[in-house]
DNA sequence: AAGGTAAAATGGAACGTTCCAAGAATAATT
DNA sequence: AATTATTCTTGGAACGTTCCATTTTACCTT
């Protein structure tokens, strides 16, 4: 029966084109023709223009169903030197985190009517280069960019045109003048590192996660932050890479150094995995023996077998804080959006 | 004010630009003027073609580095009827194995000199559908789908187009004509079932996954199959939802159901990772007490505190079968990548 | 040096849309 | 009813590239 119909629907065009010269696609004159309007008004209906009568915008609808036209964008682009297309460029989609933000961010530019186009750099600054220099040859309209290790502040500013919008996203670049939407970082480490010193722990340390991140140090310095306005606390740092496996290195290795530990700050969940993956091999309850709190709330931190605290990033704030910058078309400054501490059993 | 300030920028430009025209963007045009040689020979030049001499190509790269000219793929695409731009249609890129099989696409359709771009449906039909009439407007050269569940294979049919190819990938529809990349399911199932009957075991149980896509029934039956030709197996299946959560469930009602139970093949890596999860808090040792196999082989499964033994689907040789497909424009069937069975600790 | 052939360069038309200035139709006002 | 104001509609030009048919240049051969 489907297939009656996408057959019945191909002669119908077919018919139609009989009387046309002969072309391959159908295009506005084709729908124009068959609507009996101009194909400026055929435009103006296509562009949901509120100068067509509602009887033209009946007559176009129809006649573009009928005909099966669809949209050229890049006609529509070139001419109107303006696109729709948003380029959401990553760093790396295999962190977990990042998939999350990157889903969240293409869903709400969706919501609001643009185009979302995702691309990977996977850390490296030169491929950042090369994709990027490649997405200006197609003039897209915005960059969301969580910019690579080594990215020069010229290169992200000299990418911002008039007709160009560039926003940076969980990472800052010193001296780049986009506007940069952060997590609070050291806001959320801070509200970590004084909830475990509310349960009356003096040794805690810090674990993972790579300085050459500008995360890394305002997370770092939430922590010290909270820890030096106590007094009588005492702190370690432990860096590790930021996975899983790095996680457990580092608290094995805090183990050893500092025995006497009594709950760590992680870079983020994933290093906390890690974490209480070790701990557990060492017998070691997360919560009742040692404290554990991760940083992003990923879904899976949830349904652990003991619950991660955590400080979570909520991927819909940030997404929203990006919009609103490229609808309000904002050129300044730095966005920091709040983060919320949760707390569960380890 | 700003007027004045506008007017004198654009004499600054008409500086930089003397002999030229009062343009904003730079254009083929451009570039010719100041190499001294025609917009043809601009566009013979830009697509490497063959026939500009040397030196006239020396002269037009020379043009481009100083006018700072930027290609125009738009209106390349609109006059040559042609796009390089490949969409990834990802069915849930919050999954690693997706994000991963994403990256690894996307880094091998750029080496072959086309344009990537992702999306994401979330696993919704009609998210699917929309986000792929909107990428037609964009006249995508090919669509490589992993299809949400309940897409129509008569839907994935007619995107099919004279200009436009389609590779359905991980997930096979029904009655589809489109070309499909599979991991071989079965062989995977089938091998790592053997693996541990060859361990001595008789009680085994399949954990995981969901009826409704169709690598489950692959993998399943890879499963029964193996425990069939052996004879004297019993064998167990239990579902979950395909995450680490579902994954600490299944295994969990196997235990209480089948104590008896001596290894689990699970339905993938995130699964088996719950299963872990849930057997370290009842005391049991993976690999010793219980054997436990994966799915997929994620980057962390090789470091955990046990290293998981899984058949590995090397999402490298997926992208790669997809770009074989893409580059021979191939219309036919299925393409079978081989799986590998790792054996670690587990 | 003339002729022939291949290689290189070129200008105009074309792709399918939107912009624009201007015309036609309708509604509102006097 | 005539005039004005307003809303709709429209054809031609333009966007920046590639295609194509043609001309120009360079390279051989005799």
């Amino acid at each position: 029966m489907a297939l009656l119909q996408a057959q019945s629907h191909s002669i119908d065009s077919q018919n139609l084109k009989t009387n046309n010269t002969n072309k391959q696609s159908v295009t506005v004159h084709d729908v124009a023709r068959v609507a009996g309007v101009s194909k400026s008004t055929v435009s103006l209906v296509l562009r949901g223009s509120d100068k067509a009568s509602d009887r033209a915008k009946e007559k176009v609808l129809k006649a573009i169903e009928e005909t099966g036209y669809v949209y050229n964008r890049e006609a529509a682009a070139m001419r109107s030197k303006s696109s729709d297309l948003v380029a959401i460029v990553i760093n790396d989609l295999t962190n977990p985190y990042s998939a999350n933000l990157a889903v969240a961010l293409e869903k709400h530019i969706r919501e609001l009517g643009l185009m979302a186009t995702l691309v990977n750099t996977s850390e490296n600054a030169l491929t950042q280069t090369q994709i990027v220099a490649k997405l200006q040859e197609y003039r897209v309209k915005a960059f969301i960019i969580c910019p690579t290790p080594n990215t020069q502040a010229s290169w992200l500013n000299q990418l911002q045109k008039p007709h160009t919008q560039v926003v940076s996203i969980m990472r800052q670049v010193d001296g780049s003048q986009v506007p940069c939407v952060l997590p609070n970082n050291e806001m959320g480490a801070y509200n970590a590192t004084k909830a475990l010193i509310a349960r009356g722990h003096k040794n805690i340390a810090f674990i993972g996660g790579d300085a050459a991140i500008s995360d890394y140090h305002q997370r770092l310095a939430g922590f010290n932050k909270a820890a030096k306005e106590q007094g009588d606390i005492q702190t370690w740092v432990f860096n590790s890479t930021t996975n899983r496996h790095g996680g457990r290195l580092a608290m094995s290795e805090c183990l050893a150094q500092v025995p006497q530990v009594e709950s760590v700050v992680c870079f983020n969940d994933i290093v906390a995995y890690g974490v209480i993956e070790y701990l557990a091999e060492q017998n070691l309850k997360p919560g009742a023996d040692i404290g554990v709190i991760g940083f992003d709330d990923l879904d899976d931190s949830k349904l652990m077998s003991v619950p991660l605290s955590t400080v979570k990033i909520d991927a819909n704030d940030i997404a929203k804080a990006v919009c609103h910058i490229l609808k309000n078309d904002t050129q300044e400054g730095l966005t920091q959006v709040p983060v919320e501490l949760i707390e569960r059993s380890s």
